[in-house]
DNA sequence: AAAACGATCTACT
DNA sequence: GTAGATCGTTTTG
């Protein structure tokens, strides 16, 4: 078995998750998504993600009532929740007590480890197109729907650490991504400048 | 059983 | 910046 890159060892807790939406998602950033696989390990800080409620938010996949799609965001915080749309899959953390329906989508990381096998995974595009995108890092990390419920507190398959080198980052936010959503409060969070931040949906607010 | 719907991506101009 | 591909999941008849 392939020994962890210590810097990368401990995960998030489960405290960490257990907290509203917004708050989760705007923390997410900076800290690293660590995937690993028989092939090896890869990871990515993550530089944007965007939030999505339990009660009154019509964009979330749980707005509907529970489905088997959409049952891990029912369950307990500090687990995955996997789905797959249009041909690809996207990976987000489920949020708040059990029962509530509260979750983070990431939607992108900066590539920091296993670069070569993500490249392998994704074919060859443009660095920058490696992980920008909440699909595409699913596929440089071979994320798919055998990990919808992982518990990402296990520090195993599919976790989140701290960054091993700490530093603050600048955070701004934007509506949400995709019609009809305009109106919507700003929950979309990322790190300012990144360059794999999505592109042409720069933020309008600035904050922190 | 059929139809509709995207928390997307790529390839254009 | 936008059109079109594409398919698993959900909803409807």
């Amino acid at each position: 078995m392939h020994k962890v890159d210590s810097q990368f060892a401990d995960p998030l807790p489960l405290d960490f998750y257990n907290r509203d939406s917004v708050t989760v998602a705007r923390e997410l950033l900076g800290k690293v998504l660590v995937r690993l696989t028989p092939q090896g390990l890869c990871a990515g800080r993550i530089v944007e993600t965007e939030a999505y409620l339990a009660k009154n938010d019509a964009a979330s996949h749980a707005y509907r009532g529970r489905t088997n799609r959409n049952a891990a965001i029912f369950g307990p915080p500090g687990r995955a929740y996997v789905f797959s749309i249009h041909q690809v899959f996207c990976v987000n953390a489920v949020t708040e007590p059990a029962g509530t329906t509260s979750a983070v989508l990431i939607r992108a990381i900066e590539p920091l480890a296993g670069i070569e096998l993500m490249a392998k995974r994704r074919g060859h595009v443009r660095s920058y197109d490696l992980t920008r995108g909440p699909g595409k890092l699913c596929q440089a990390t071979a994320i798919d729907l055998q990990l919808d419920g992982w518990d990402l507190t296990r520090g195993s398959r599919l976790w989140i650490a701290d960054h091993p080198d700490a530093r603050g980052v600048t955070i701004s936010n934007s509506p949400r991504i995709g019609l009809g959503k305009a109106k919507d409060p700003l929950l979309r969070f990322f790190i300012t400048g990144n360059q794999y931040v999505s592109k042409s949906r720069a933020g309008v607010a600035a904050s922190e």
